[in-house]
DNA sequence: CTGAAAGCGCTTACAG
DNA sequence: CTGAAAGCGCTTACAG
């Protein structure tokens, strides 16, 4: 390690000739497929510290044609959801002696369908898609040979949030306790493209206990600030006594417009959201929201893609599974 | 594509020999690193799409010794903090054409290590370590020849947070409000094994001021449970008007146990944190606090690992910059 | 403008 | 118990 010098890495033959056997003796001293006789083991091991021998990465995978990497492709982790589901499909994938390495491709679909297909050249054995702008025909179609499953929405055998169920608990909820005028701030990307489920069971729920609903839906975009501005359109329209929200950030929005407005939640506004992400409980007043199941998501997930490595995956039946909803302090009874 | 078959991926001798060139060629083609007649090329391409070639990511790795992939080793993307961080770092690394792959490694010191080996053997041309539990030196083991930078702490050009000038800043303006009796939840890993440089400031501030402030100082984790029993400590010694917290997370806590012992903020106790996490904004009443410099930080941390890359890397001096003190509504004036 | 051959660093039949 | 050789899929001198 002469400063200044250019250290060439150290290979496997280079610990060979330190030794004085073979580069195969060293392979199968390192991964045991074979029985090496105990003192060349050991001079060998020495060796390998000494020099600081490490097998190349890429020679190896070449070989073994594997890598026991899976990626996981995903916009941005700085939102909580998305942050949660990653850390959970990390330590899910782990358990199956894989090894997640995660990329980043923004909200760009170039940079997205770049990053599936840089992927897919050999660097990870499978992939989870969890960019909302890649489909799971796209997916597949981008990743080639290499198995990839895609989150929520992949055609083989998708997990289906039951959202439909989910709401008609949620106005029950609210409608039991004497709520009658309702706002919904739906979620854009909740069934990405397609229309939010929510809003078809919110009229039809309205509609047979006979109750208006014009202009009491708005849509968001997720965020904070659409959920702010949410609150703001439904208000206009009309004094409502309980929003819920198709994610906690907009929920969030609306505390932040209440607040501005001095509004009290929940006394003069209810309010409900959906997935429970950390803050919603740490929030003031605690958020009563739906659990979204990181857990047997991720599970699923990495199940499907393991299923999908074998020569004869067999598409199991779409399942549909519903959120917990998490009580807290954010709806009181109808005044 | 006949199903059941199994598909051997399709290599750049199968598109030569479809073509009806040599392996060479077609490597040239797509690289453009020399001539090739425009008939020959065009045929090159239309069999690539055809056989949807891609490439061996390895193969091309091992000839040109570089992924252009850094590795981003983290505990987990859950931390609000570390998730905008690597977001960051992220889009930064982009820039340079260097494209991020991260690794969570979870908290445990087995863990992390391995996987900075692991990383270190070929699969990233750098890496950036995040991990509290592994500091620079022993990074620098662990990755041998591959070059690292340990987040805020790296030997060869530590960029610092000044922490004591910033505790300065909020004390006087804290004094400047009218508050005396000030408590502090400390930040255990702030320094990372050091003690939080905030917490002398404060003590030397108050004893110039001829302030007790025995008991005033209690030891957090960093998470909003601990923020809750800091507050609950500090106020079983003595109900100060004022606390500030090392970061965000404890700050939440206090709003938390303030909410549940009916203590108004700020009117009846002013707070402030540390790192502005996006909730800090949002939160009621938005908390005042210090601005972690996450453009900064990430645009250090990659150009430090692009210069140790070169041969002649030359430390450069040590940085020390402040957060900017971004004030909101949890401080009122000492009634 | 194009091709044959060597080599990157491993692993694994094959042979002894 | 150990070694020589082939091969994984590319790229790049070298040669024409």
């Amino acid at each position: 390690m002469t400063p200044g010098i250019m250290t060439r890495k150290t290979t496997i033959i280079d610990v060979a000739k330190a030794v004085g056997v073979s580069p195969s003796t060293v392979s199968h001293a390192i991964s045991g497929k074979r029985e090496i006789s105990t003192p060349v083991k050991q001079r060998i091991f020495e060796k390998i510290r000494e020099l600081d021998y490490r097998p190349n990465f890429f020679a190896q995978a070449m070989k073994n044609n594997s890598t026991r990497l899976i990626g996981i492709v995903a916009d941005e982790c700085r939102n909580p959801g998305s942050a949660l589901l990653i850390d959970t499909l990390s330590a899910e994938l782990s358990r199956f002696s894989y090894e997640a390495v995660i990329g980043l491709a923004g909200l760009g679909l170039d940079a997205g369908r770049e990053m599936l297909r840089r992927f897919s050249t050999g660097l990870v054995d499978g992939i989870i898609n969890l960019l909302p702008q890649i489909d799971s025909n796209e997916a597949e179609l981008l990743c080639g040979a290499v198995p990839v499953v895609t989150h929520l929405r992949d055609t083989a055998a998708p997990l289906r949030l039951d959202y439909e169920a989910m709401t008609r608990e949620l106005l029950e909820y609210l409608w039991s306790m004497g709520h009658r005028r309702i706002g919904y701030i739906a979620s854009r990307t909740r069934r990405y493209g397609l229309p939010d489920p929510s809003i078809a069971v919110y009229t039809r729920f309205m509609e047979s206990h006979h109750q208006s609903h014009a202009g009491l839906v708005v849509e968001g975009q997720d965020s904070i600030e659409t959920g702010m501005t949410g609150a703001e359109a439904i208000f206009r329209k009309e004094r409502v006594s309980a929003i819920f929200t198709g994610n906690d950030q907009m929920a969030f929005g609306v505390y932040r417009w209440a607040y501005e407005n001095k509004l009290s939640i929940p006394e003069e506004l209810s309010v409900i959201g959906f997935d429970d992400v950390p803050q919603a409980a740490t929030i003031i007043p605690p958020l009563t929201t739906f659990r979204f199941p990181a857990g047997e998501v991720a599970a699923h997930a990495v199940r499907l893609l393991l299923a999908k490595q074998q020569k004869n995956f067999q598409p199991e039946k779409s399942r549909s599974i519903k959120m917990q909803m998490i009580i807290r302090n954010s709806v009181a009874p109808k005044s």
